[in-house]
DNA sequence: CCGTATCCATATTGATACTG
DNA sequence: CAGTATCAATATGGATACGG
């Protein structure tokens, strides 16, 4: 594997490239919430314990710049802003929930849960 | 999903545990190199393009650490030390291998490779 | 051959407060 | 409701040099 750039910065292998789209300790946690549909910025939050507004904020624009998620905002009273997968989100999900059970059975090895 | 404690570190999710076990810029690329049998420092370092002996060396720490690795030191001249995968290790790869599959699907829709 | 130590730059995350 | 800004703490990674 050879390495190249994209978007000002170096990238090594596939990994590290997916990673960039969704490593983080909070980019796999919101689209996951975000997998049944799209869900309004405070809607989002309660489903994310433990995630400060800077985060939900600053993880919120990068997902959309990598477009993994389209900011859609309704024009109404009060204002609405709803956060919805893309389909190259989509494509993550299997990633992501294969993550997951490993990660579960990791913490059974442990004995946690 | 509610956080628990591991090793003096709180974790919010299985994802975040998994990714303690395989997630940094080496700790992946590393697993791969071992994937086919064990090799040596020098071996490994190799087969690892832009790793420093500083990453290569703390990178092995905490895989052995964390059970992923097993260091095997022989006795002879000049000594020689291998590193292996566990069992733990092993069931790691098939994540990994998925991951880099969307790491290359995700290079192509940008026109790498 | 196989590490190990030290120092430093940068990236990531958190705490807190404030706004249209 | 949905952000945005500022400052600080911590984690991660890199450069360099040395040691049994």
């Amino acid at each position: 594997m050879k390495e190249f750039l994209h978007d000002n910065r170096v990238y090594y292998n596939p990994i590290e490239f997916a990673m960039a789209h969704i490593g983080g300790t909070w980019k796999m946690p919101i689209l996951i919430s975000l997998r049944n549909g799209a869900l309004r910025y405070a809607d989002l939050k309660k489903t994310i314990p433990h995630i400060s507004d800077k985060m939900l904020f600053t993880q919120l624009r990068e997902l959309e710049n990598k477009n993994m998620i389209t900011r859609n905002t309704f024009v109404e009273k009060p204002p609405r802003v709803e956060y919805q997968l893309t389909e190259k989100a989509e494509k993550a999900l299997p990633v992501i929930d294969q993550l997951t059970e490993y990660g579960t059975a990791l913490m059974e090895e442990v004995g946690i849960g």
